[in-house]
DNA sequence: GTGGTCTAGACCACA
DNA sequence: GTGGTCTAGACCACA
């Protein structure tokens, strides 16, 4: 189901969180989808519960599922109005940062624009 | 100089870092200028020597600056054909990761390239 | 485990890389062998951590070693792929110099090509 | 005369001393030969007078040149007897840094020592 | 003056 | 427990 890097920079926990989202946006993942436990992903992917716990909360927190006690994790409905302008923010400083190195790695504009393309495509999935 | 926000959760010496690098992408700092001493910089953002001294370090690394010992350290001649795949990967990867937040937060794709096109323009300073 | 002479003009932290490097050579440090945690290394050989850190960040850099957050740090698979013209040259002048060094001191190239020979020898362990 | 590189790790008195001391060793400098004054040199190729002074007075420590109150600085008359035992086991060291770091790099035994025997012939000069 | 290395020790994110 | 970051400050080689 998701594929984890433990070598990667990124923590484990995010790598989660991230694959997560993606196949919600993807459409693969849909409202009311029953997720794994923090047991079954744990063992699955070889990773410890802890870790996967951490990125159910934080998932939870931002609203992506929801936790029902004794039935389990589930996809939530999204709750669009409740875009924030500090995630708006903070994608503007995200997007400048990869920007900045796109440009020192000699990557054109009109590049970066069709991957920003591309990338839309493939989320669109929800839509 | 720089602006450094001690609260971030960027760690301070990747702020400098980040801060010297749009520098240079913007021209204002330009190939063999001198940038401050490691004891100026740190005593004007109030900051540590060493923090600096790590930031400065990995610049180097990069090829951003070169340190001529005992003279001080300047901005280095960039070597394009350095660029490497590796880089170019990597900057797809974080671009993914922000058009996901960005999709997530409800911000249209032509928003989103419309940025891009802005943080070059901004960028494009050195051309 | 390490041996390190703090008297040396030779860098603590450089020590210790070179002696983590030698041991992989050697194949007495295998793909995959965990390594000491940076405070056990500093307690053992009193040091301090910083400076064993550094030397293990160093190593991670260069791909001796790999660092799995939370769990320790590994003996890296070897990607001789990577091997870069750069690190010939620079093995190139530092032999250079070496024999320059022992034809003043009256070293025969034969003996020299025999010391290279031994240490050869000693280093192929890993096959 | 002498080609220095402001930018390289090697501190330029180091660079100083190796290039005369390579010049001795191929024989473009011979015993007796008058070599520039530290301010000319420094002029020369444009370097602190400090530094040059600094590599003459380590070359003098190592017998390689001598200075002649008012008379000028002059390659010194080889004293092979006095090659020590140190030499000889800083030479093996670094040897076995070189190897390693050679090993490394995928570099043959055999190409090695063929470099070996390269230098050797370059140096050949002196006889 | 300039950067490099190191100690001593704190706090934090992560697993 | 494990590594990453940071402060405070010392000492050194180099120019």
């Amino acid at each position: 189901m998701l594929s984890i890097d433990p070598r990667s920079r990124e923590p484990i926990y995010r790598q989660i969180m991230n694959q997560i989202k993606e196949q919600v946006a993807r459409g693969i993942l849909k409202v009311d989808d029953k997720i794994p436990s923090v047991r079954e992903l744990s063992t699955q992917i070889v990773v410890n519960p802890n870790t996967v716990s951490k990125a159910y909360q934080e998932l939870e927190r931002e609203g992506i599922i929801v936790t029902m006690r004794g039935k389990g994790t589930f996809i939530a409905e999204q709750v669009p109005e409740e875009i924030l302008v500090k995630d708006i923010e903070s994608v503007k400083t995200k997007l400048k940062q990869v920007v900045l190195e796109g440009h020192y790695a000699g990557i054109e504009k009109e590049v970066m624009q069709d991957w920003v393309a591309w990338y839309y495509k493939q989320f669109g999935g929800k839509s």
